[in-house]
RNA sequence: GGGAGUUUAGCUCAGCUGGUUCAGAGCAUCUGCCUUACAAGCAGAGGGUCGGGGGUUCGAACCCCUCAACUCCCA
């Protein structure tokens, strides 16, 4: 058979997902068997593949490939989030660029022009992860607004409103003027921003003199409405109650004191601007202080401001502090960095703007809710890695209300209707409003009647994603699918987003299913680059995915990503990783030659083949048994690790080299019978890492006609009669044999004559194994030769191996090595020995502890001794 | 400003309730090998005062205190 001796992932990884998908292998529908359910976390139609998901993805596809082949009805499912925001955003430029504006073209049309870009568009990223090797049930890809799911928020919207969980109300939010609309707290990003504190002269009106303030903005003067001072502040006690003239504008303003103020802060005066600032806002309220708007909705100055109108608030700042400066009213300017508040979408710096906008009531909600915080904290979800619920727990118990609208126009339409007078009611339907203004006694026609202009937070889509796949909420539910599918099993997502879509997703589990969507939420690191700087596009600091996928085949790439990736750490990416992966897949790949290549003999198998097949059963066990441990709780990097060293080291290194036949011999039938049945069980375990080169193999193996697929066949499970422990001295004395000829200079080739005692039992048992892997021969009587120049002796456990050697030996080096075991173990016994002289050691210690330290003492006395004997035959 | 976390080999990380000869793994490095599956390979080796200091204990990478550095979250 003539197969390539390096592995071609390009060849053969299309026509196994083909494969899969045109068996249906990815499909699920409920049936007798118990569900294992994984949604996606829907990627935002605006994106395109990066590093992020490839981890994300690759980790629920394990996830998935393992229930699968466990015997779970594994229902992997798929979708895509609108992305009100950035997708706004996109469709908005691409129409500037055509000179065409939203206001030109009104909502329906410019809603046409985002469904269609959606269209183009929307699906890119969902092919890539087919590329990856992603095993979703596309047939049930969703969409957060395709028809089924728009109408399960609008009803959501409409239940929490009946049920006083939903306001509308007037509150100063988070303001983006580029994106021109509110958003939530957790959407606002604070970064540290090196800014200047300026010092600016508010003269006294009906005093003589002057305060001065210290502000980061100069451009809200316009909308100072009072200075206010620490009424315990003894520099300005006396001017409480007097006033003071704005800079520039000349209103007169009124100096109040309140605790709020920070004496230490600047000069320890503020300025009072209720419309541009939270704190100001709630001074004024105390204080019933007018609210003077000085900016738009764009970010330029307004009417209000006075000056500069209609200039961006920015070059707005530069032309107040140039005015102030020529007027004298500047006293000076220091440097002072502050935490500014920058749009999560946009990047747009936010303003705080007082507006009217719907909010969910939390506080109300958690109360008929409590579990969606007890749960978390009891384990009933389990966060991995478990340090993320005390954020979580913080945030719950210090919730603010959230504001769910947004002033634009992709999205879920407010089902609210107003009339013309304000008044307004929450349905579903024009019909339905006209119908609750009727009950309020107010009688009107469609025509009077507007629909609120705004839409909802994507985020209030995607809390219902867990039901709504499944068509399980609202109206029309449909609780079939949805009382074998939910709660779902685990859920794979970065920590970014936990108060945006984990914690609320709970939120509405608890509300509507009165249980939690999933049982385990495991946080994947963020991918970072070699310099710890995450991957961006604006630094060009991220591979292309699809070219890696190209250069190193999907198997390589899902492996060194998980590799090096914890739950939860950062994971640091480097080419390197995926190059290790794409070494393993070759390493498999030549094992597998090498078994093909091979010709049947009818013999019996070898002792070495006996032999060898002990050990690795053992090995195989052992991982298997492991491996059950480390999926339980996540650890995916760890249980890869302790596959790849079984397939690499144990398999490869150990089993096939004591195997193999010599060069024109051929392999015992059994013996290759055995081996192609191993390699099927480690593609098995492999399989839901790397299921390319797995199915290929399997296939091969089974000559292209398996009973089962490897995808749906049974994972490999451990043994009950291999609970043997693996003994460690063949191996070890292979290995120091090994050691011995490098250290010499003896070539491998060259068979070595060994001896060891007759009561070595451990070493007698593996005897053919090691005559093979370490090419020697031993010898059935003892070496009777004075003259020690004629052989080295290996300590193995404690027993004695005699090396005969041709070669003329160091002696002294011998000796001085000797010596130095000599003076380790000395040492070592000594220090056990006071351990155990230590009366307060053996009342203590555990009496398990004191009966292993003994044992160590014994074994070293042991070992001297024989040391010992050895430095005086050498004299 | 408040809180959480991290610090173990050159890099990325394991190390469970303090006790096996416990200081580990992979990668990288170095040495020797083109040995008939694989140089994307084989066989070996070296490398760490477990961030610093103090304490508790018979015993500390692990518990406590303190200092330092870094990261994240919240305001």
């Amino acid at each position: 058979m003539n197969i390539h001796s390096i592995y071609k992932p390009s060849e053969i990884e299309d026509k196994w997902y083909q494969y899969w998908m045109s068996n249906k292998y990815f499909s699920s529908s409920p049936d007798t068997r118990e569900a294992y359910t994984v949604l996606i976390p829907p990627p935002n139609v605006t994106g395109l593949l990066h590093m992020g998901h490839m981890l994300n993805i690759t980790i629920q596809d394990v996830l998935v490939r393992r229930a699968r082949m466990l015997g779970y009805n594994a229902c992997w499912v798929p979708g895509t989030d609108h992305a009100s925001i950035a997708t706004e955003a996109k469709v908005v430029k691409l129409l500037a660029d055509k000179g065409i504006s939203k206001s030109m073209i009104g909502r329906d049309e410019f809603l046409t022009h985002a469904w269609s870009w959606k269209e183009k568009y929307g699906g890119i990223i969902l092919e890539q992860l087919k590329k990856l090797g992603a095993s979703c049930d596309w047939d049930r890809t969703r969409f957060t607004m395709e028809p089924s799911l728009y109408e399960a928020v609008i009803d959501v919207f409409i239940d929490l409103y009946d049920k006083g969980l939903i306001y509308r109300g007037t509150k100063m939010v988070n303001w983006d003027p580029i994106g021109q609309t509110t958003l939530s707290d957790e959407e606002v990003v604070f970064k540290e921003v090196a800014d200047q504190l300026y010092y600016v002269r508010y003269t006294g009106v009906d005093f003589d003199g002057e305060l001065i303030v210290a502000t980061t903005r100069p451009e809200t003067i316009a909308g100072d409405v009072a200075v206010c001072v620490h009424p315990q502040d003894i520099r300005y006690k006396k001017f409480i109650g007097k006033k003071v003239r704005v800079p520039l504008i000349g209103r007169e303003v009124e100096i109040i004191a309140d605790e709020y103020i920070d004496k230490e802060f600047g000069t320890g005066v503020l300025k009072v601007t209720p419309a541009h600032d939270m704190n100001d806002y709630n001074i004024g309220l105390r204080f019933n202080l007018p609210v003077i708007d000085t900016l738009n909705a764009d970010g330029s100055i307004s009417n209000e401001g006075k000056l500069f109108i209609g200039e961006d608030r920015f070059v707005a700042k530069r032309k107040w502090i140039v005015q102030l400066k020529q007027q004298g009213l500047l006293v000076k300017q220091e440097n002072h960095s502050h935490n500014v508040g920058f749009s999560e979408r946009t990047d747009a710096v936010i303003e705080p703007r007082i507006s009217t906008q719907w909010f969910m009531d939390m506080q109300k909600f958690m109360k008929r809710n409590p579990e969606v915080l007890s749960s978390v904290l009891s384990d009933e979800v389990r966060f991995h890695p478990p340090k993320f619920k005390n954020a979580y727990r913080y945030w719950i118990e210090n919730i603010k209300d959230w504001n769910i609208s947004r002033q634009l126009w992709w999205g879920h339409r407010i089902p609210a209707w107003y009339n013309q007078q304000g008044d307004c009611v929450v349905a579903k339907t024009i019909h339905q409003a006209i119908q609750k203004f009727a009950e309020k006694g107010i009688h009107l026609e469609a025509k009077d009647l507007e629909q609120d202009s705004d839409v909802l937070d994507t985020w209030f889509s995607s809390w219902l994603w867990p039901i709504s796949v499944f068509d399980g909420i609202g109206e029309n539910a449909n609780t079939k699918e949805l009382d074998y599918y939910y709660p779902s099993n685990d859920l794979v997502t970065g920590p970014d987003i936990m108060f945006f879509w984990v914690a609320r997703m709970i939120m509405s589990g608890y509300e509507y299913k009165g249980k939690a969507p999933f049982s385990n939420v495991y946080f994947t690191g963020i991918v970072r680059d070699k310099q710890r700087r995450k991957m961006s596009k604006s630094l060009g600091n991220s591979p292309d995915p699809l070219e890696l996928i190209q250069k190193f085949g999907a198997d390589g790439v899902r492996m060194g990503m998980l590799l090096c990736s914890p739950a939860g750490n950062e994971i640091l990416f480097d080419e390197s990783q995926v190059e290790q992966g794409r070494n393993f897949c070759n390493k498999i790949w030549n094992a597998f030659r090498l078994i093909q290549g091979w010709t049947i003999v009818e013999e019996p198998p070898t002792e070495a083949s006996i032999q060898a097949l002990e050990y690795f059963e053992i090995r195989l066990h052992t991982v298997l048994v492991e491996n059950e441990k480390l999926f339980s709780e996540f650890r995916l990097s760890e249980a890869l690790m302790s596959l790849y060293k079984l397939i690499w080291d144990d398999f490869c290194a150990i089993y096939l080299e004591a195997i193999k036949p010599h060069f024109g011999l051929g392999i015992e039938r059994q013996t290759l019978e055995k081996t192609q049945s191993l390699l099927k069980t480690l593609m098995g375990m492999l399989h839901p890492y790397m299921p390319f080169i797995t199915e290929e193999i399997y296939q091969a193996l089974h000559k292209g006609a398996p009973l089962n697929a490897l995808i749906v066949s049974d994972y490999p499970q451990p043994s009950k009669t291999h609970e043997q422990t693996l003994a460690l001295e063949p191996m070890q004395l292979i290995s120091e044999i090994r050691n011995l000829r490098n250290a010499k200079g003896f070539s491998p080739k060259e068979t070595l004559k060994i001896y060891f005692p007759q009561d070595a039992w451990v070493l007698h048992k593996k005897a053919a194994l090691i005559e093979k892997l370490a090419n020697v021969v031993i010898q059935q009587s003892a070496i009777h030769d004075d003259d020690s120049s004629k052989f080295l002796v290996l300590l193995i456990g404690k027993f004695e191996v005699s090396v005969v050697i041709q070669h003329s030996i160091d002696l002294d080096k011998q000796k001085s090595e000797l010596l130095k075991g000599k003076a380790y173990f000395t040492g070592f016994i000594t220090s056990v020995s006071i351990k155990l002289g230590n009366e307060k050691f053996l009342q203590n210690a555990n009496p398990a502890v004191v009966k292993i330290e003994k044992k160590k003492l014994k074994d070293a006395q042991d070992k001297l001794q024989i040391i010992e004997k050895q430095l005086i035959k050498m004299g």
